[in-house]
DNA sequence: CACCTCTCATTGACATATCAACGATATGCC
DNA sequence: GGCATATCGTTGATATGTCAATGAGAGGTG
């Protein structure tokens, strides 16, 4: 799995062993996402969106958010956080509350019933990521996962601009 | 980021430095992800799951695949393929016949138009997936991260047990 | 104030994913 | 053959994700 020395501007297309590697890595991924999703799911009847934004609300000082700042936090765009926060509402996971100093705004804070929710899907969640990923490598895997994972988010990050 | 070597059993949840590694693994995957969904989308008008369909049709002898066998290539749920084709089948890229040893069943096959869309994808995609993915690792990067995707592969697949 | 432009959040339309239920057929066993 | 069971593929309901369009309001500039 050496890399051509020689011209790299012919080098359009991944080798066999480059495209391996791709569609193991984004099988694996899609793989583990759908495992934590239904252990969280089975375990405290959330999904991977609705503890993204309670872990959001529930870090959030003061105890609300406005709904761009939270999009902001955990990466949506605006339109798949209130369609998200629509379900979550019906599922009175959350609130909605006009904004004071912003008449277009919206202030989103935990329910009761939410934060219990989150309460109690933090430790089984936190116990799953273990079983399902971090105890899948060797403590060298782990740091050269790291490594190869910030190398891939700085390239995607550079290619934005 | 070593592990403790104790009592293994009490280390219930994951460290500090392992979440991060998990979310950032996590998010990066999920963005990558996006990002060549909208370059195969720009580039081609096909969604990831399009070209995973185009691609086993166009790798199976004879040209056709039983909807199950079709399922079990690409590792999806009878049920979403059923759904996917469905929607394929409306653009004209499969068609959907019936199965002479077996009147239960349904034979996949490419149409003209579906064989034209995935050779006018393939090089755009894979340069794609060599611009996004490969360019972002170093040789040996590539390397660790292939064996870091086989043991959570591994992981993944023993615990289905 | 009047106007223009930007931002905020929502909405509708549609594609995609998951789950349970279903009708039709195949298959094994008597 | 006749029955029990398994498999095949589909369907409907619902959740999720993306895009474009929208109405309401904020903010700057004249």
């Amino acid at each position: 799995m050496t890399r051509a020395t020689g011209s790299v501007r012919r080098r359009q297309l991944p080798s066999t062993d480059e495209l391996r590697v791709w569609r193991e890595y984004i099988e694996t991924a899609e793989r583990l996402r759908s495992r934590l999703a239904a252990r969280l799911q089975a375990e405290s009847s959330l999904s991977i969106g609705d503890y993204q934004v309670l872990l959001a609300l529930s870090e959030a000082r003061p105890r609300a958010l406005r709904s761009s700042e939270l999009a902001a936090t955990i990466g949506w765009e605006r339109s798949r956080l209130s369609h998200h926060l629509g379900r979550m509402e019906r599922r009175d996971l959350v609130r909605r509350d006009e904004c004071a100093t912003d008449n277009r705004g919206a202030e989103i804070s935990l329910t009761d019933t939410g934060e219990r929710a989150f309460r109690a899907a933090t430790v089984p969640h936190l116990r799953a990521v273990r079983e399902v990923f971090v105890d899948a490598f060797t403590a060298p895997q782990l740091d050269h996962l790291a490594a190869a994972t910030g190398a891939l988010r700085s390239h995607l990050a550079e290619s934005d601009s």
